[in-house]
DNA sequence: TCCATATATATCGTATTGCGATATACTAAA
DNA sequence: TTTAGTATATCGCAATACGATATATATGGA
């Protein structure tokens, strides 16, 4: 069986560390915003949604990757809080839609401008980190040169 | 105050959704382990610390990114696993250091190698969607050509 | 048409997980 | 040796997602 090197644990570990910093940070101001961490996200995925797709709770809940109750309860707090608001749908009367209310879509705004501008600044060691995790160990996809495959095995002798 | 486009929001949304993916994937295979979530990534953590880093709690609890306390329950439930065990720092007293025991390790080693298989499959699309969200809106960094400028701002009349 | 079955959403109780407040052990500096 | 500072630990709480279950609507035969 497979064995990873210890630069394979040091890539797989930085990559974490860089999505708890984000995830991190993500949860910071969106507290500070007064909400919770999956009221931005179930925001975000609603005006992030492609246009001939609908915004049923299942629909939603798909692309939080939780269960459909977990959406419905967040859809339920967020409701209250009045940011988001529900409709049957016409031709499927099981179907709920969420839609953003103009409250919502302003928080949204500005939250999601954070976000961007986090992006912009800490991405870079993000897809760094990516990139080592994808580049040790394996060789799947044969590197370019017989040099660099070189340098990339030399961490762990 | 500057203002996001909504090709700007559909990159954030499918970032969050490939990263959503990634954790969801995570926490299925450490489940599967009979681990917690967060087992696993102090594990790792504490394997792909740098060398010359003490795996003290405090410096887990921060590549954790979370309070000394987490941590310090999550040890707790990590060595009653017989995961880790704990050990005093001989120069400073106050300081435990925190270790893999042989089925820690043995544990970790299973799940980072599907960790790494999952983030070769899956990374590429992760970096698109993390370079999509880069890219897009603020214009910090001058794009490579005239050409690419007109393209990558024509998602938004 | 009516029934069986499938699908979409909702409710309720529960377990997990990180946090705030606080405590204890040890170190360091005055 | 006080006093202040740092590292770790304990306890109760709040949030979040889940499993089990319920209700409404849709759909495809007999």
């Amino acid at each position: 069986m497979k064995k990873l090197t210890l630069s394979d644990y040091q890539a797989l570990a930085e990559f974490r560390y860089q999505i708890r910093r984000f995830l991190h940070f993500s949860e910071e101001v969106v507290k500070q915003a007064g909400l919770e961490r999956g009221q931005y996200q179930l925001m975000l995925a609603i005006k992030g949604l492609p246009a001939d797709v609908r915004p049923r709770i299942g629909e939603l809940a798909h692309r939080m990757q939780i269960r459909h109750h977990s959406a419905v309860e967040l859809v339920n707090r967020l409701e209250a809080g009045g940011y988001v608001h529900r409709s049957r749908a016409e031709d499927d009367r099981r179907e709920v839609l969420v839609a953003l209310t103009p409250k919502g879509d302003k928080v949204l705004s500005e939250l999601a401008l954070h976000h961007h501008d986090e992006l912009r600044s800490s991405g870079p060691e993000l897809v760094t980190a990516l990139r080592r995790v994808m580049r040790e160990g394996g060789e799947v996809s044969p590197p370019r040169s017989a040099d660099s495959a070189k340098k990339e095995t030399s961490n762990h002798p």
